[in-house]
DNA sequence: AAAGGAACCAACCGCGAAAAC
DNA sequence: GGTTTTCGCGGTTGGTTCCTT
């Protein structure tokens, strides 16, 4: 049994849209919103359009503050890092670059770009396409700058032995602690992901990135008197020592209800509080993509490339004040 | 000047996830 | 708890414009 349609195929007109179509969608938003609802929304502005097209006008065209015309070397440099650290999400990619939709990323990176990037060499997938729940590959550097030793604990902690039924959570519950600013220059792609590291003065440490908010928001959830678990447990309390940086290189990933790490990649290390943003330089990306086209892709569905990004010489950054 | 191919980009389609019922 | 509806995403298509011969 298939899907019922969204809307009256015969009845809804298609193609390119027109200056009074535009203007007729743009008033009715700008006056009563979209209501939450896209698929009344063409009924009630009067048009004769499938609700995905009317979502699909405003988003990339009609909604203030679009950005239309030439790529900056900026925007060249963040998307490019950005396909290098995540594949095709061109969704996440375009929160980094306000203004810039995923559509007119994607459409760059498809027809400039990607050939700018690589000359004459073609290339037919991503280095690593991040299927939305497996394996994405994650580079991160937690650190930690307070001056006094602090306790930090987490809402959803998952013990190790991977008796996780539902990794997922919706939103975020609880702020982050006073203590912890997070700023990041890594991008946990989708609503919410799973972060394990080592502690430096706890064996496990176990963390939640639970909401993104604009694509580059990390936020962890915080309380001071417990840590609660999706599984109903308590656990012990993680710690940082002052002026130590905790981080890993590793994957993770979730799969039919267990996690899956590869604890091979998970290497924890003392840093130097030295910020170190992911960055790829051309050559280097470059060097990615071609290799992708030889046949050492990072498989999606399961398949962990040992050694993830390493020889790119580059992490992600959780920084938490 | 015309034809054909390449490049560009707006829009469509189908799918998965989330929300609503 | 199961089904239906809606949203949002990424891949793809098709029309238009630009470039080359």
């Amino acid at each position: 049994m298939g899907r019922a349609p969204c809307c009256d195929k015969n009845n809804v007109k298609k193609g390119p849209w027109s200056p009074e179509e535009d203007a007729k969608l743009k008033e009715f938003i700008e006056k009563h919103g979209t209501g939450g609802n896209w698929i009344a929304l063409p009924q009630k502005a009067g048009l004769r359009r499938c609700g995905k097209s009317c979502r699909l006008r405003w988003l990339n065209y009609l909604r203030p503050n679009i950005k239309h015309g030439e790529f900056t070397e900026h925007e060249d440099r963040v998307i490019c890092n950005m396909y290098a650290n995540i594949g095709s999400r061109w969704s996440i990619i375009a929160s980094q670059l306000p203004g810039r939709t995923d559509n007119d990323i994607k459409n760059y990176w498809n027809t400039k770009l990607k050939k700018k990037l690589l000359g004459s060499s073609a290339i037919t997938a991503p280095p690593h396409r991040a299927p939305r729940q497996y394996h994405r590959p994650l580079n991160l550097m937690l650190q930690h700058s307070s001056s006094s030793l602090c306790q930090p604990t987490y809402s959803g902690f998952f013990p190790d032995t991977g008796s996780l039924h539902d990794p997922v959570i919706p939103a975020l519950a609880l702020p982050p602690p006073q203590d912890f600013m997070l700023s990041s220059s890594l991008v946990i792609p989708n609503a919410s992901s799973l972060l394990h590291a080592h502690g430096t003065t706890q064996q496990q440490l176990h963390h939640h990135v639970v909401k993104e908010e604009t694509g580059s928001m990390i936020v962890f959830g915080s309380d001071q008197q417990s840590c609660s678990s999706s599984d109903g447990g308590a656990h012990s309390r993680p710690q940082f020592s002052h002026g130590k940086e905790l981080s890993f290189d590793g994957y993770y990933g979730y799969n039919n209800g267990s996690v899956e790490h590869d604890h091979r990649l998970l290497q924890v290390q003392e840093h130097q509080q030295t910020q170190v943003p992911v960055e790829y330089n051309y050559d280097e990306i470059k060097q990615l993509l071609v290799s992708s086209t030889t046949g050492n892709l990072h498989g999606g569905g399961g398949q962990v490339h040992d050694g993830g990004m390493e020889g790119f010489g580059s992490q992600g950054k959780v920084t938490m004040m």
